[in-house]
DNA sequence: TGTATATATTCGTTCATGCGCATATAGGAA
DNA sequence: TTCCTATATGCGCATGAACGAATATATACA
């Protein structure tokens, strides 16, 4: 039997896990980064966003434990830390789309 | 290939998905309802938190299309609307628990 | 040392979120 | 209708997140 207070901490891990999660910049950089590791210039070209605005996406990402940093000179790389975050967003993503056409369906059916 | 504006609309409606999942009590509730089918003030019972609070939490569950609602008399029961969402929590819990035993094995060796 | 490039941080503002408390609404029974 | 129970919402406040703009730090190189 577990702790109350315990449970109430990891539910609270969990949801600071997710609040990493819950903005569209920070999706696109995990998913970026699950294609191939990108240093924070490569970052910043390809969200076409201002570079303090992907550092500071990139510091809540590394604080949470989602990604971790190599550096090479003034480059630093990040990289995505584990894969299951990406299966995770996936399995979201197929639950939210089924959702989605069940919806629209719906509508077609009014229509 | 895919509109941009298309992707990114997608990516918000992910990142609304995910905001769902980032407070504790939510995912509480969630865990909960994968349990059984609760009503309001059963839930307001296993929190131990005011019904207002509960209730609020529910609507945007209910909002985000992650329960629905079922009404027998004055008693509205909260259902899970997609398994998926519980799988996909798990695969973050096993992401996060690695993590923190990675972390911990780390101080056990420096101490 | 100075300069240039890559990345991070600070500040101020704006906007969203959560909560306590009170109140409103909905349905059932008398 | 009135009363009771179940659930939802409005209000006010405090807290936190995101962003633009400017600035700071770190590394490499001359």
């Amino acid at each position: 039997m577990v702790n109350q207070t315990l449970k109430q901490e990891i539910m609270q891990l969990e949801a600071d896990f997710c609040a990493a999660l819950s903005d569209p910049t920070r999706i696109f950089i995990l998913y970026a980064l699950n294609e191939r590791s990108l240093n924070v210039t490569e970052l910043t070209n390809e969200l076409a966003l201002p570079q303090p605005t992907i550092s500071r996406h990139l510091k809540v990402l590394r604080e949470r434990g989602l990604v971790f940093t190599e550096r090479q000179g003034t480059v630093i790389t990040y990289h995505l830390v584990d894969q299951r975050v990406i299966q995770a967003m996936d399995l979201l993503r197929s639950a939210m789309r089924d959702r989605l056409t069940q919806r629209a369906s719906l509508v077609n059916e009014l229509g």
